[in-house]
DNA sequence: CGCGATTTGTGCACGTCTTCACAAGCGCCT
DNA sequence: AGGCGCTTGTGAAGACGTGCACAAATCGCG
């Protein structure tokens, strides 16, 4: 390889190849590559072939060299993947390059697991300052912050720079915090509250919602108890049979 | 409608039309509907039309409308969706007529609020266990349930005939979990720990990760700087270019 | 009873994502 | 120096998901 110097350095290093659009897909996956590819250096590896990072990464390889690929060529054929190089090019593309500060909205139940979730700083992220609206809490101190009240925000994320917010407060407040949130400035939300929220354009919103990942599973349950239930029958004799397959719900302990 | 008496109903009634299979990105939007009509219900709303509901899920009208239609018609032209059907005919696709037992492991930070979660009781889950390896940790209780040790889980998922497993372990205890789990017929895994797990076919796996949902949101708002630090640059002269746009680094309050 | 307003269900076209398969490139060994 | 094996990067094809736009169906009213 002619250029083995950072050919897209996030620091000082001027050739920067502006950021790619890259397809939404595609950005998904990339935290996990990067992951991975820590994994990877940790245990010693300097170089990987893609197919070895789709492994680690859990996807198939064509995918993943595709991936990689939006990002500009920075593999060697024949050899891989410079594992130092391609962390430091995810990183800059993710913009993990300077740590991001989050304003965390709710401390209840989930918001103080968050706050106590010590995988963030690891991973490009300091959780800046703590809210929440029961006068109860506020004053707590969970993980070395204080919490403060939700009024606070303006002041807080100015100094701050807050960058993200995250809302882990019940549902019928969501929405008030996420229009507090925009108003002073964040431009990207991390939603855990089971509601739809609506926000201007420009704002993106992430939603995390435990429940329906848990339905979206069973559903697959459901689905596969229905198939061994039904071993033989061809799917198409199914769709409007009104003759009963009362058996699809009675079979729960699956193969065992 | 001639036919306004479940057709396809969950419970003893015969006439079940087995399991459409429904594309997976519908399978994913269904709980989402699923809430949202729970709310609607419970402001007295007999009758939905797709516009509305769609709103409420914050989603298009014509991929709700599609997305219904792969379940069956169960909507009336010219009124809308009745709103308990639908309830009843999503939970029914959904395997949420029956109370589905979930096995909790790992009771960390995160592992205490998921444990602390109202919100699966009133979803269609019930957590039947709590597990962990860690000695200290075993015969505290949290809400209601005690702590028991990981090696009791093959009894503990036979009595309670667990079916969904969440994984809330630290990353390098994750996939010993899942392979004990998975030991015990479990076939629905929702991991929140930081890596890939591997398992037999047959086993479905959803991954919470949240520190990537917040690298997704990064990369938005790298990007979102880099767009307003650049208004009228066309694209196309950035992307080959060595001159030095360093400035895409230093925007971080947005717009504002 | 018929008509118009309303809303569903869907055919179609388009864009995105995935996967295969292979040429081009690279390093190593002889 | 040359050839061989390995790996990347990508063209092309197919699967999948989305959204428009409209025909078909239903209700309510005159």
């Amino acid at each position: 390889m002619s250029q083995h110097r950072h050919p897209g350095a996030p620091g000082r290093a001027g050739a920067v190849p502006a950021l790619p659009d890259l397809p939404e897909a595609t950005v998904a996956r990339l935290p996990e590559y990067l992951r991975a590819l820590h994994n990877l250096a940790e245990t010693g590896h300097e170089t990987i072939s893609s197919e070895g990072l789709a492994n680690a990464a859990g996807v198939n390889s064509a995918k993943l060299r595709k991936d990689l690929s939006h990002l500009g060529s920075y593999g060697t054929r024949g050899v891989g993947y410079d594992v130092a190089l391609l962390v430091e090019q995810i990183e800059y593309v993710l913009g993990l390059t300077q740590r991001r500060a989050v304003a965390l909205v709710g401390v209840g139940n989930l918001g103080h697991a968050l706050a106590g979730y010590d995988g963030f700083a690891g991973r490009g992220f300091r959780i800046a300052a703590l809210f929440d609206a029961d006068p109860r809490r506020i004053g707590e101190e969970i993980n070395g912050l204080v919490v403060r009240h939700i009024d606070e925000l303006p002041e807080v994320a100015a100094a701050e720079a807050v960058a993200i917010g995250v809302i882990a407060t019940p549902a019928p407040a969501a929405q008030r915090v996420a229009d507090q949130l925009v108003a002073v400035g964040v431009t990207s939300i991390l939603n855990f509250a089971p509601c739809v929220l609506s926000v201007p354009e420009g704002v993106d919103v992430r939603k995390v919602d435990l429940a329906i990942e848990l339905q979206i599973l069973s559903f697959h349950e459901h689905r596969k108890a229905a198939l061994t239930a039904l071993p033989a029958a061809g799917g198409s004799a199914l769709t409007a049979l009104p003759g009963g397959f009362a058996v699809t719900e009675s079979q729960e302990a699956i193969g065992t």
